[in-house]
DNA sequence: TAGGCATACTCGTATAGACGAGTGAGCAAG
DNA sequence: CTTGCTCACTCGTCTATACGAGTATGCCTA
């Protein structure tokens, strides 16, 4: 056996009713799956693979193109096609709004990243007034404005998270909220200088793939999904004082919560 | 205008440096977005697609397919290209395990899907004995063997997700646990009659494309994500009981938490 | 040595054609 | 009336070809 590119691949089944393609994608899922081929590995060209099955390259291309949505791999024009790497991932604890947390002088998000030895920035921070969707006003108790603070976060330069926060508008307007940069400990800390002290938050979990908006704002990679979280705030009157929507690349985080029994 | 099958699309621009099956794609999805075509509705043919465009069938063919990887639409074979319905969604709040929901006889999945009106099932049960898996026995405090329970839950006849609990032999060997029905409450009542009175849960949530077996096992459309829940229970003494790896259809899901401010 | 260029190799886009296979409607035979 | 067939229409699979565009390398020139 010569030492081909395409020498962690068999033959295919001439007599199997499954189709070339997808013989051709089990075959290379199952190399990288048994690490034939590994994270950051370049697979055998296009040709190579046309030159190793006998078939055309469109048969070929189509096989990619399945592992490609299945998240496995990646294309690079003029490169090549690779196994894609796993990133660095970013745990969300339930406890991350912990009030103790809320005393430092940076984000959450640039403490925890450094905590973790990750450089982070933030991004596009733009805070404005809007109308809002029904959604978010159904969930703010129906303010007819709200202030609107948008940002994407970034780990080691690349996109994870983007997030917009809206808080009805007699609330946080003329005060350090709606400033770009709310001072220590976020805007969670100021609402409760404002005298808003918080409960407790709901979060709402749901994944989906991403629009294509979404694919340039966090530069995913296609068979990326994206995890969309919806978080509000209420204070101890009961009141929501805020609503922050978020949208995660997920391969880049792994939420945790903690479940009371009783 | 002719009432023609493609008559909410327009034409292609020539001058644009987008390939022309991503303007498709482009034209496709806003017309769905605008509800020109409605959940459900057929597409207009491949055929019609290349008559309207004048491109050939590849080309078309390739725009439909970045709108299924999407989650968009969804083909079958011999009949069309349909808006992809969104099906009825499952919330699961945090407080779904407290301790006064385990009072009925059934199992919570099917009693809660019935005050939702839907129809349920729990299929394909597996009790057995196996070695667990690196992760799995990390979770217990690596126990050399573990009680494996396997179910697949079904709504309105639809898979919607797949479970698996392992728990230490030790514990669960000669119990209800180890029975097809645990009887009422399930396997948590039964641990805290057996003596593990239960503290809390942690639950570890994932977003990823699925594999090929999730794709059969949940009859997944493509576009489709899954949710990856692992949720470990511990009893008072601090000792893990349970491990439970779920894998659900993220269309069919909307993850719910509480997390108080403190 | 540094810069630029040619070149070969990579994947991306698009065409044209062929056959297979699943679906559903309508018609014909029983 | 039912069964079974044909047929038109649908998407699925596959081939063969062409050109474009991004990348890396090495060589040649200034």
């Amino acid at each position: 056996m010569a030492a081909s590119p395409s020498g962690a691949l068999g033959a295919l089944d001439p007599t199997s009713d499954r189709a070339v393609f997808r013989q051709i994608a089990d075959q290379i899922r199952e190399a990288i799956d048994r690490g034939r081929f590994k994270e950051g590995d370049k697979l055998p060209s296009e040709a190579e693979l046309v030159e190793h099955y006998g078939v055309s390259r469109m048969t070929v291309r189509n096989s990619l193109a399945i592992l490609q949505t299945e998240g496995l791999v990646v294309s690079e024009h003029g490169r090549g096609v690779f196994v894609r790497p796993r990133p660095p991932v970013r745990r969300l604890a339930s406890d991350r709004f912990a009030r103790r947390h809320r005393e430092q002088g940076k984000s959450a998000f640039i403490v925890e990243a450094e905590a973790a030895g990750s450089k982070s920035e933030v991004d596009s921070l733009e805070v404005g007034e809007e109308r809002p969707s029904q959604d978010i006003a159904a969930r703010l108790g129906s303010p007819r404005r709200v202030l609107v603070r948008r940002r994407r976060y970034l780990l080691d330069g690349r996109p994870v998270e983007f997030a917009t926060s809206y808080l009805p508008l007699d609330l946080a307007r003329n005060t350090p909220i709606a400033q770009p940069n709310p001072g220590p400990g976020g805007i969670y800390a100021r609402l409760e200088e404002l005298g808003h002290r918080l409960d407790h938050f709901d979060e709402e979990i749901k994944a989906r793939m991403p629009t294509p908006q979404e694919v340039r704002t966090l530069r995913l990679a296609s068979g990326v999904p994206v995890i969309h979280l919806v978080r509000t705030a209420y204070d101890t009157e009961g009141r929501a004082v805020e609503v922050c929507d978020t949208v995660m690349a997920a391969d880049a985080y792994v939420l945790s919560y903690r479940l009371p029994a009783t």
